[in-house]
DNA sequence: GTGGTCTAGACCACT
DNA sequence: GTGGTCTAGACCACA
């Protein structure tokens, strides 16, 4: 279900957090299911509960997850997500920033282009509506 | 010429090989221009010669730059760029958080790809060619 | 009559204890009346009985119920509360992180004191003198 | 310029976090004075660093204080606060949790909002302008 | 059982 | 020197 990459050089904790954005993205989980607890998923992947813990407080400021005090922790309704225009921008950056790198190893914008429709493919499916 | 935020969570010598990059692919700066040395820029952004030196590092690492003996540092011919699979996959996976990110943000497919369609513009523009 | 938030970071023991208090402050409830018992408000909110328990302990501390013996529980008489000292000081304590807490979110001294005295129209009605 | 207490049921981050919102209310602190480095605030209060880097990392998040990479940290300038509409419902909240107990407290409504006036001196002060 | 807090001590990237 | 990340292991409050 996860896959963490000890070399990668973004931290643990983060490639948690994408895993399971990813993972709610996908449809795989969805709101109001049980997210395994930070004991559980620590000793799954084998990292310290605090690592676990901090991933799991990003996800809350983010409005992905929400814990149920003594109860576990839970995937949220998706509503208003929070500091929504922040990160809008920011996603806009980093759109910027991987343009002009696909721009720098010789992708035509036709390329570039096709190559976001395929990645949209597995985020938006037709299936959901 | 270059803007630096030294708030940014992105490290500044990263900040300047991104600046450079985009200069490159927005043809301000083309094959065989000069780029100024190490010290002019260092003294320039009033940072650390140490931290552009980095940058020209990752620079020439990747095919942007090259030094030439005792001339001094010039924007590189862009044939084939160097780690182009290793870059390419990086680029996709980035790709693929971004998306994910977009959805979270609650965009939907056709909006998603309208805004990278849009960021393209600056990138490619016709009168290149 | 109580509505519990389980996501909410204060415990629902406390948002027990502070809705209690709230509708004895509103007069809903006054000296005397009889409150439910820990298993019929446990089975109301679907808690856990010793999460309700634990709340009607700290109302009782705080004097604003009493349990008689065989005959059940009881909006207290309002007479000199408990711990009033104590009390009275963490209140203060309080009332200055929140100052604080407006100054930083930019509002000035007149509009602060608006907000504190449209909270009290709530609390303090005419019609109870 | 802190003061902890070990016993209380705040937690110690947050106690940090509080009184250094507190020192820039009161102006004791401005826009662009450094605050003391995790390592040094840690040794001084006697705690450990991961500690003062939660507060830290709290205070960032609330706009107080900002991170100049390997330079140190420093207090922000307050422009517009993050998350402002949510922290001032929350604000709201706690102003009512704390009318009511003042008013189990037995205060009256002219008591109470002279206690709030006599708070504010201390945080809005004529002498700022 | 759950998550939250704290300590001690280590390593790393950035400037 | 700065802050950021991670580990190991402890204690506590809540339900």
């Amino acid at each position: 279900m996860f896959r963490l990459q000890e070399r990668s050089a973004t931290p643990i904790y983060e490639q948690i957090v994408e895993q399971m954005k990813a993972l709610v993205a996908k449809n795989v989980m969805q709101s109001g299911d049980k997210v395994p607890s930070v004991r559980e998923l620590s000793s799954m992947l084998v990292v310290n509960p605090n690592t676990v813990s901090k991933a799991y407080q990003e996800l809350e400021r983010q409005g992905v997850i929400e814990t149920l005090r003594g109860k576990g922790t839970f995937i949220a309704e998706s509503v208003a997500p929070p500091m929504a225009e922040e990160r809008l921008m920011k996603l806009k950056d980093e759109m910027n920033r991987i343009a002009v790198e696909a721009k720098h190893l010789g992708l035509e914008r036709e390329e570039f282009i096709e190559m976001v429709k395929q990645a949209c493919e597995v985020w938006w499916r037709d299936d959901e509506s």
